[in-house]
DNA sequence: AACCCGGGGCG
DNA sequence: CGCCCAGGGTT
């Protein structure tokens, strides 16, 4: 790369960045805990998704020491639904360790910024450059697939090492007068124009400059590896209620899927020698009168696919119940942070019940 | 370096 | 329905 060149491409995409930038929410301030709540629900989610999370989220928890003192179960709560819930977990944490151990100011040095948890290399560059305007790289996948066309490179951008690559190609490209447009504006192209599957490259505003088009390669690039097969489990949940209307739910593990979250009883399939009710009664210690199902659909992400069909029962007695459950209340169940199959389940059962 | 962690969208 | 997307933490 060339001086030239690297002073009309950075040109190019940060007056297209100004001219083209979505209005979205956290493009409204330069706050850096709103910054860094943004990135962090951008991590795992597609904007129009984010966009009613993080304007709840922000009007909730308007500041480091709000989010710092709030509940982990009424935060969890307005995470539910985003996935990926250690996330909300591990920014309370380091939001935490700003008030406590560096004044309530958001450190702006990414070797200080990195200890915080849950702040890894990208939003270490994302918050330092859009919210303070420092120089420095904010790599996500957007970041490799564009600059994979522009420059034409072909490393495997599913192997670890190869980030170096771009972060460097990154630290030779940026623009040191406006670091912040310079990140956004290869990320928003990587969004709107240089997208994985059919790019826009006759809209883009830097096509002139683009190796790949050049040779015709533009999709082609990035190059990565297959991930891995998806595991398929198959469940069925039960929502069982009491005589005095309420509800049994049970907690998951406090390690691995769904950690520590809430949810009706349910067992894997197939079950053998019994049906599917006289299992999951007889593994909670309760009995029922009636099954019906209410609801059938799945669960994907990337390594695992839950099938689940949702019964409903009714008690006729209380027996011992294992450790792990509990009784609530319509009432306390509407607070309790819930994965999303859980919740349809819940929603579909309301909708006939209530 | 390999694996784990949700949920949504697309063809 | 199969397939893709993605950054940080843990092992």
């Amino acid at each position: 790369m060339n001086d030239l060149y690297k002073k009309e491409v950075r040109t190019a995409l940060v007056s297209w960045f100004e001219e083209e930038k979505r209005d979205l929410p956290w493009r409204k301030t330069k706050d850096p805990y709103k910054i860094w709540v943004s990135e962090v629900m951008l991590q795992q989610t597609k904007v129009d998704t984010v966009i009613p999370y993080y304007e709840r989220f922000i009007a909730k928890y308007p500041s480091l020491e709000s989010l710092a003192s709030a509940e982990e179960g009424e935060l969890l709560k307005e995470w539910e639904g985003l996935g990926y819930y250690s996330r909300a977990r591990n920014l309370q944490a380091g939001v935490k360790e700003v008030v406590e151990s560096y004044g309530s100011v958001v450190p702006s040095n990414r070797k200080e910024i990195s200890k915080l948890k849950g702040v890894g290399p990208y939003t270490a560059g994302a918050v330092l450059s859009i919210a303070y305007g420092v120089p420095e790289h904010a790599v996500d996948g957007n970041v490799m697939r564009v600059l994979s066309r522009l420059l034409l490179i072909k490393e495997d951008i599913a192997k670890p090492k190869t980030k170096k690559i771009f972060e460097e190609a990154v630290m030779e490209l940026i623009d040191k007068e406006n670091p912040s447009a310079f990140n956004q504006g290869l990320m928003e192209l990587g969004a709107v124009i240089c997208t994985p599957t059919k790019p826009k490259c006759l809209l883009c505003p830097v096509r002139e400059y683009c190796t790949a088009f050049f040779e015709g390669k533009q999709e082609e690039l990035p190059i990565k590896t297959i991930n891995k097969k998806t595991k398929i489990h198959k469940m069925k949940a039960i929502v069982v209620e009491a005589k005095d209307g309420r509800i049994l739910l049970e907690k998951r593990p406090s390690k691995g899927l769904l950690a520590n979250l809430w949810q009706f009883p349910m067992v894997e399939l197939p079950t053998n020698s019994h049906s599917v009710e006289e299992t999951i009664a007889h593994y909670y210690g309760i009995s029922m009168i009636k099954s019906e199902e209410i609801i059938a659909f799945k669960h994907i992400f990337s390594h695992l696919v839950w099938e689940m069909e949702s019964y409903e029962a009714l008690l006729i007695e209380e027996n011992n119940l294992p450790a792990n459950c509990k009784w609530f209340t319509k009432e306390e169940i509407e607070y309790q942070p819930m994965p999303v199959p859980v919740l349809k389940i819940w929603n579909a059962w309301k909708e006939r019940n209530l």
